[in-house]
DNA sequence: ACAATAAGTACGTACGTACATATTCTTTCA
DNA sequence: TGAAAGAATATGTACGTACGTACTTATTGT
């Protein structure tokens, strides 16, 4: 396979309209289009448009997990700070984008898990490895006292991860860092011991 | 017009196949056809459907407007009562539905910021209203001890709000209750002073 | 009478997918 | 090593359906 197939620069485009327009909203031909590829080749390389966001969701998530790794694995860091650290990552990110594209993860969450059992158990795995290290992150921090113990390690993780991305949601309607960063304090501040 | 118009049956209809299939997922002729009204009616009362979607929203922030006052009102309960209530009304709902339905509000804000500022500014202002309450009984529970008085009121309503969407998300995800029952643990627990 | 609502149909376009064919890459064995 | 065979990828077009909206005419209510 050459280094920039029609395949990948279709995941490539379909990444960049489902963002825009979601997964209902993104045309076939627009994906195409976007990818600068002929029409065929979608056909080719995905038997349906729902194996194709699953297969989009995938490499989003691949890309996220690179993210969680490099901000984790830092163990130049305590944990507290590494999870800001992934939180700077992901800020970084989302406002070279001006604060209009969220995070692929919800926005499938939202929209698909109704009409399509694929990619809603694709995004149930996807949560669970996503949540993995930053439970194991937040254990280690409990017992350097970083972290409040009154709940377990995998629930602050859960409520993290599902906090982070209300917050996301509603830094897409206000467009602005703000929630964002109100998380960001509050969160930190209210899980402390 | 009379007790149960077309526009009503609509707007009902509407807010129906708009939970299940998102707003683009959701057809004109599939709403009309769940409203069980001729194709015409819906040229008749709505110049658009991205109109139509504003006053689908419009009629379900009232809805969400009624269960607010009737949980942050009540002045038997004490403050932080008050908003464990609202939740209470509300997941009552979200069960019903069988955990697949979410909340509109938060559907809208990640499916249209991007496509329609008719939308996303009628997200901004029922944000800005759905808020007001709950900021003042946080301060009013501040000053009963019951917040902590770490943060503005404002904030903390702000927090409590996307945190909760974002559990509202997961729970789409999971079909379970799970996420929504960790939510009030922690973050009633956290926010304490 | 007039305005608002109801109703049916039709239009042009966009949709996801299928299909036939051409080209390129990979494997196999003399 | 090299050519034939087979698989994978590339490409263009076409199909049947579904889409949002426009338009005309009827009915109701004031």
């Amino acid at each position: 396979m050459a280094r920039h197939s029609n395949k990948q620069a279709l995941l490539d485009a379909g990444l960049r309209v489902m963002f825009k327009h979601g997964f209902n909203g993104a045309a076939v031909r627009d994906v195409v289009a976007t990818a600068g590829v002929p029409h065929g080749s979608f056909t080719n390389h995905f038997p349906s448009k729902e194996q194709f966001g699953k297969e989009v969701l995938d490499q989003y998530f691949d890309h996220v997990q690179t993210l969680v790794e490099a901000a984790l694995q830092d163990r130049s860091l305590n944990p507290r700070a590494r999870m800001e650290r992934y939180l700077d990552l992901i800020v970084e990110r989302l406002r070279a984008d001006g604060f209009e594209r969220g995070c692929l993860i919800g926005d499938l969450g939202i929209e698909m898990t109704q009409t399509s059992e694929l990619i809603r158990n694709r995004l149930r795995a996807v949560f669970r490895q996503w949540l993995k290290p930053f439970a194991e992150c937040i254990a280690e921090g409990q017992s350097l006292g970083e972290f409040s113990s009154d709940f377990k390690a995998q629930d602050i993780a859960e409520y993290f991860l599902a906090s982070w991305e209300g917050a996301i949601l509603r830094m897409k309607i206000e467009r602005s860092i703000a929630p964002l960063n109100r998380f960001r304090k509050i969160f930190f501040a209210t899980v402390s011991p």
